[in-house]
DNA sequence: CCACAACCTGACCAACCGGTCAAGAAAATT
DNA sequence: AATTTTCTTGACCGGTTGGTCAGGTTGTGG
């Protein structure tokens, strides 16, 4: 049997290999991304041989598609915790914090959707289309209704949504630019308080 | 001879079909990069045969490179268009709608940027190191004294100048994704206005 | 400690990669 | 028109790619 049931509960070590091997992948594809990958490498990175990594996965795309797939779901959390639970101001806040230390502390996960829209998203498209598109809708009519309420500056949820996107993932995506700038200063802690400036000025009223 | 010498001039076939390789090239690299991108695709796309491309570049990262060299000057132009004329805030939001339009009107630039980037910037590394890091650090020099002179907020130039980046190219290259969320909108007739509201509002002392 | 399943690998394969080359076709020069 | 230069390509090459497979090794439950 080559290839393993998804219905049984995987062993210690299937769960360890893959484990390693999706890790390696993310290495790899973050940087190089999916046509610019290869096995090899991957299995290099993880410690195994080729043979053995295709073993526990069906392929360099079925790896790939796990990897983005995970992904997705961590990816959009932030957002999803975006709730009416307070004061909107800061509820606004705390997301693009969330954000931006996801960039800080996940910069290969960044990088590796970053790569994927980059190519024209044809792995996660459907995705985008669906899952994605409706939670941001839901989260742009509540902050649609929080702008109605005055309680934040009246401006496009949509593009809001957008440029804390931007500005936060910037910092993972574009790490070599921005420290090539930067010089020796530290790019993550000024980003921290530059942004929460920006976006204070931005929603107050 | 199986090279050109770039010192003579160049005839009205190798203008011609120089452009259209680098155009092809560009095509194919942006949305690749350049591993995964190759000979035969560009080839193809630009409607040549794979030992006709190499009688006009040395190789595949020649045509990487003149595509790149060629883009970084382009690239830099509206930054370097930054200067002491008048009003600071008008001229800060006439660089947002310059590379806002760049955005809008050379997406493939701006993704062969950002994958160069992403994959840490192994043949533009020195560019981003001297020249880039020289450029912003006079720019910035020149927007700090506006705030000195409290005619805009004081915020940190350097990072005002990497949220105008972010947001602008996330446009460009993010297309795919900002596409998918908004359905149906034009995107960057949105985007020009919210990001007019955005600078002014964070501008504004 | 045995038997069976899970795990691992060296050797191999067809397809594709960047790049070469000799020789022909088309332009330009005379 | 002749000739030289520029341009173009089919055939080919060694190396790498994703992937296979038979058979060996290791772990595990009885």
């Amino acid at each position: 049997m080559a290839m393993i049931e998804t219905l049984k509960k995987p062993s210690r070590i299937q769960r360890r290999n893959r484990k390693k091997i999706l890790d390696a992948a993310l290495e790899v594809f973050s940087q190089f991304g999916f046509r610019g990958a290869t096995l090899d490498q991957i299995a290099t990175e993880a410690g195994l041989s080729k043979p053995n990594i295709l073993y526990y996965f069906d392929g360099k795309e079925a790896i790939y598609h796990t990897l983005l797939q995970g992904l997705m779901e961590t990816w959009l959390d932030p957002l999803r915790a975006l709730v009416h639970d307070g004061d909107p101001k800061a509820e606004l806040l705390d997301y693009v914090d969330r954000k931006l230390a996801m960039s800080r502390d996940f910069p290969r996960e960044s990088r590796l959707f970053a790569n994927e829209i980059l190519q024209g998203a044809p792995l996660i498209k459907d995705a985008l289309d669906g899952e994605l598109k409706a939670l941001v809708d839901e989260k742009a009519a509540l902050i649609q209704q929080w702008i109605k309420e005055g309680q934040i500056a009246p401006i496009d949820p949509h593009h809001l949504i957008f440029s804390i996107w931007s500005l936060t993932q910037h910092y993972a995506d574009f790490d070599v630019q921005v420290r090539a700038v930067l010089g020796a200063r530290e790019p993550f802690a000024e980003a921290g308080s530059y942004l929460k400036t920006l976006f204070t000025k931005l929603l107050t009223p």
